[in-house]
DNA sequence: CAAGTTGTTCTAGTTGAGCTAGAGTAATTA
DNA sequence: TAATTACTCTAGCTCAACTAGAACAACTTG
């Protein structure tokens, strides 16, 4: 499993680690079942404290990506679901906001307004 | 001009003025060369410090959406877009991972991946 | 059963972003 | 000239994020 957060960013570390896990669940690269690295694993990998790691942890098990158990570690959730058209539709937001010269960030304030 | 703060919210208090007035400049509540409060005005009447609001005003500024002026205050940018099919794409995208059980986080989280 | 693995929970200290406050400066308008 | 208004600078406060260490509970493995 490839991962890898920048210290540096305004991003939460914790936060980037859900994001790029989630984007592997979604886009197919970590499939259901499949095991992660133990918390205390991956955060000697990513030079991160472990704390961190298990928020990240929790925060997926929390919107369904992953189960946890002690003794057992993470695992990929059952989670029968098709995210291409998802994909699909990310793709047309994204070139046309860019189109319209949004930030990203402009784009996702917009974005988290709709979902209200 | 309406616009409403939440002190509690997680989202920075400067990111909820930049999102308000974007999204009405954006869909047209707020239309080009109409002038906005005075910072110090608008920063009593939401009941938050006035360099709050000017940290709004300058973020709007450098995405292009406001022109700022000592004296004159603050403008609606003359940007000439047309922004009705990035309003389609941003409902389609939202009901499609509405149906699919994600929260706004991951959907943001998604399209700032494809943003890069 | 015993030992090892791994997530969970708790306390605690550090750092930086966001917010507030006050004062003064510079550009524009009336 | 006087009023308006954005800009800049300093400074202090608070809270989330991160780190660290320790103990605990569930599960696996030999």
């Amino acid at each position: 499993m490839y991962l890898s957060v920048d210290a540096g960013s305004a991003t939460p570390l914790f936060e980037q680690l859900v994001a790029g896990i989630r984007a592997q669940v979604i886009d197919g690269s970590l499939s259901q079942g499949e095991r992660l690295p133990a918390a205390r694993e991956l955060a000697e990998s990513l030079d991160v404290n472990v704390h961190t790691v298990l928020r990240s942890y929790q925060v997926l098990r929390d919107e369904g990506f992953l189960d946890l158990r002690r003794g057992r570690g993470a695992v990929v959730a059952s989670r029968v679901r098709d995210y291409a058209q998802l994909e699909r539709d990310i793709d047309r937001v994204v070139a046309e906001a860019r189109k319209l010269d949004l930030t990203a960030n402009a784009l996702t304030a917009l974005i988290r307004k709709a979902y209200e």
